[in-house]
DNA sequence: CTCAGTGTTCAGTG
DNA sequence: TCACTGAACACTGA
């Protein structure tokens, strides 16, 4: 689920319940490909005792803020989510996909899960200098380009459009739906190259982005709640006749992802 | 049994 | 060095 609408649900959900509040018990399963940088009990000790006074999300990572560092970095990876508990309706069997789990002194716990466990859960004392958040580019809620800008940018490369909205030092937080959702909302072929864009088409483009970002988010990543004529609705039932506005959706492989598009009504 | 999947990283190539 | 491509990673469900 997580691009970056989901996350930042998950972000918003995650700092109600913690903020203000201290971390009074963690466990970490001991998995080192899930806490691949500092090992799951070292973990366990720098979040222990530590107060969270808000978060952060930058692309598909989010982050706690604490009273003392080093802060907490989450990435969902493919099947991350995080689930809230109080002490009554907390689970007595622990699931095999819970990765960690914080207690807070008011008695909420948060879980993060993530059964494919390509989900990581790193530390940082400052997130946005450091390791992979300081690589992301511009992220649509925070500090999107500008047209002229953004066509300046594309115009230098020639790979297909779809391979750079996935490429998180560009567009930062676009994952496979939303690329597809833009270029479809946009009118534009996944193949084309890049630099073949008009001035006119990253315009659209831009502004696509933007409004589908926003869109979700605000309705907080609940797809049920995106417009009905987004091709999202439609592109699951793959190999299937799927149809978006009495049009085949057809199912190719670019910029190494199925991506779906209506050829049709995008060029 | 095989394959694809809402992601990222790394090796190989030009 | 850089841009680009394809495979690998780990696991589940169709």
């Amino acid at each position: 689920m997580p691009e970056l609408p989901e996350v930042e649900t998950f972000r918003r959900s995650i700092e109600k319940v913690m903020k203000k509040k201290k971390i009074v018990k963690v466990i970490a399963k001991d998995e080192p490909v899930v806490f691949d940088e500092t090992p799951a009990k070292k973990f366990v000790k720098q979040m222990t005792g530590a107060t969270v006074t808000g978060s952060e999300r930058r692309g598909k990572y989010f982050w706690l803020k604490l009273d003392r560092k080093p802060w907490p970095i989450f990435h969902l990876g493919m099947t991350g989510s995080f689930e809230i508990y109080t002490a009554k309706t907390l689970p007595k069997v622990k699931p095999r996909s819970l990765r960690a789990e914080f207690e807070m002194s008011d008695g909420t716990y948060v879980w993060f899960k993530d059964p494919r466990k390509f989900g990581r859960v790193r530390v940082a004392n400052d997130p946005l200098t450091e390791g992979a958040v300081s690589r992301l580019g511009y992220d649509p809620l925070y500090n999107f380009p500008t047209a002229k800008a953004l066509f300046e940018i594309l115009n230098a490369r020639k790979a297909p459009i779809k391979a750079l909205l996935l490429d998180q030092s560009i567009f930062a937080g676009v994952g496979n739906w939303i690329a597809d959702e833009v270029l479809f909302q946009s009118g534009l072929s996944p193949f084309r190259a890049a630099r073949s864009l008009t001035m006119n088409d990253v315009k659209n483009l831009r502004s696509s982005i933007l409004k589908i970002v926003k869109k979700a988010v605000s309705v907080s990543a609940d797809s049920e709640k995106f417009p009905k004529s987004w091709l999202f609705h439609h592109r699951w039932g793959k190999g299937k006749n799927a149809m978006v506005a009495g049009h085949k959706i057809q199912f190719v492989t670019v910029g190494g992802r199925t991506s779906a598009w209506v050829p049709e009504l995008q060029s």
